[in-house]
DNA sequence: TTGTAAGCGTTATCAG
DNA sequence: CTGATAACGCTTACAA
């Protein structure tokens, strides 16, 4: 058995509760006393028991994170790692713990999220997703349990802290950007519509087109999954339309490589015969070929705030709903020119 | 306060032992009374305080998890997003929960473990990385705590479980597999020195060129890290030597984007100029120009193993040393060619 | 088969 | 300023 805080009362001639006093560095103990305690801790290499005090405390310094199920989005993401980084050393700064929800399916997740709430094994909970339609957020928020969202509620947006870019507004931006260079025909390739980050994207590009006059054809939207067979898919079906897009706004750098990827195979040049804009501006976007203009959305930034938001929230329970919003910018590099074939 | 488990005693008429024992499902408590507890549980919504039983079970099922510090290193390289791929269903499978060390700095990453070992928080720790010299290593060793390493430990590599591949084979049969194309000129671009896994592909492939009867040139072998940067830098270096290499084996899919990259700039071409091996397969390998020749070193089972491995010697203290290889096997693609103006 | 009570390692309340 | 003592919620001898 590992020593304990009796031990080091015994050794200290002085009583457990002493012991935890000087540990807590509580103001009330004779700066001697905590010497001498503090010494015989030194001496019996004595280290605080987290568990017997997350019992006594009730709360554990322990952030839970719940990550999407669908294997390949975390594991082939770039953007997962990020937002870990950002959390990361969020949590380190206030010295809580990361348990990461471990189950694929939408179930496994949900009961994962149970476990850890009821369980009382952490404090608070970060969403790293945001679907349409989600029963963990549901469940977090009906229990009204402390958590925050890294992307913008569906539902309940106003009564729920959470982190996100202006997708909306980001979206827009570029897509008048690709308007600025002439493109009058702009297609939109999303990812996974059940996420709101998509739906955020697809709105603000549909606006963007609205305020110019432009009016939208269906064909020109199609959505795949953030992934690089999506790409593939999309560009073939884009590219055999009578008038094919001169731009495309692409909801995520991966699928923008695949997107660069089959238009090459197509012998289309990028940016002579289309533009391509994308979104995340993950290190891959700056190691394609032509590197990819995108929009950097600060993915570090979403994770660090999302954690500093979270432990405010449970360390000061009366802390009110925050939106917080992180900027971002367009990073040109390659992958956009004027339209040709007009001045 | 949530409910516990004396409230389900109350409302079952039974003592709060009894239903300790339904819980664990003791075979010496009477159907009966199992079915009057469990309905008690349901109706009062009843989840066990998992703090509560750790301490009084002195096992948290919890995993530790120690990702290398060097920020670049975890969030740009794919390798890590899948390798948590495999240890979180390993872990799931049997109700583990994994949590993540913060620190970023070597002193805290240290800190951390000694936190999550001497704190009580995790049952078992998991290395997600092995250096040549590493603080953590040593301590978990010489505490005798349950830990599985990632990666080939450079020390006492039979005294320590440890889940990895062949790398010193996998880079010698690519080696030979340059070699059989003709190619005499076989550079290598490798990452971190201080990792074992690039000092064990160095070896593989000096193994393979000295049975070759080829002699080493200095000036073919590179270290950098595992980064773009890194294989920019490199690779120009190497290119400007007097008899330039007409092959390279590059330590990761990253570095050998990057290589690709630079060599494109320098208008050489791959493979008719230059043949090219690397490692990991990561999705990468398939979405560059040229697709990747690269080993497939199966990164989800060295996950997936750690895992298993980690849970049985936590559950079986007597469980002895293992050392698990995961196979590894070349995916051929389009950056190898044989060597030109030689038959 | 079930109940009683001690104990896991802390913290917190209340005296002193 | 410090010491007893009772929680925290669960498990596990030991009794019954």
């Amino acid at each position: 058995m590992a020593v304990t805080i009796k031990d080091v009362a015994k050794l200290a001639n002085v009583a457990p509760s002493t012991v935890s006093r000087v540990i807590a560095n509580n103001p009330r103990i004779s700066e001697k006393t905590k010497q001498k305690v503090r010494e015989a801790m030194e001496q019996l290499g004595y280290h605080p028991n987290f568990i017997a005090r997350s019992l006594a405390n009730q709360s554990t310094q322990v952030i839970g994170l719940v990550l999407p199920g669908s294997a390949s989005a975390f594991s082939q993401n770039p953007f997962f790692p990020t937002v870990l980084r950002g959390l990361s050393e969020g949590a380190q700064e206030k010295q809580y713990a990361l348990q990461m929800s471990t189950g694929q399916s939408e179930e496994e997740i949900y009961e994962g999220v149970v476990q850890m709430v009821q369980g009382g094994r952490v404090d608070g909970i970060i969403l790293l997703y945001s679907k349409v339609e989600d029963k963990v957020m549901n469940y977090l928020k009906n229990r009204d349990f402390p958590f925050v969202v890294v992307g913008k509620p569906y539902k309940y947006c106003e009564e729920i802290t959470h982190v996100d870019n202006d997708n909306y507004r980001a979206t827009k931006e570029v897509t008048d950007y690709l308007l600025e260079l002439k493109h009058e025909c702009i297609g939109f390739i999303g990812g996974d519509l059940n996420l709101v980050v998509t739906v955020e994207r697809l709105l603000g590009y549909e606006k963007s087109l609205r305020d110019a006059g432009i009016d939208m054809k269906d064909e020109y939207i199609i959505h795949e999954e953030f992934l690089r067979e999506g790409g593939r898919e999309a560009i073939k079906e884009l590219m055999q339309l009578e008038a094919p897009p001169t731009a495309l706004v692409v909801a995520d750098d991966l699928m923008a490589l695949g997107v660069l990827n089959t238009l090459d195979e197509m012998g289309i040049r990028v940016p002579e015969d289309i533009s391509i804009v994308s979104f995340n501006n993950v290190l891959l976007a700056e190691m394609s070929r032509p590197p990819l203009t995108s929009v950097d959305i600060n993915i570090y930034n979403l994770g660090n705030e999302a954690a500093k938001s979270l432990i405010q929230k449970i360390e000061n329970p009366k802390e009110p709903i925050k939106r917080i919003i992180v900027p971002h910018h367009l990073v040109t590099r390659c992958t956009c020119g004027e339209r040709k074939g007009k001045s």
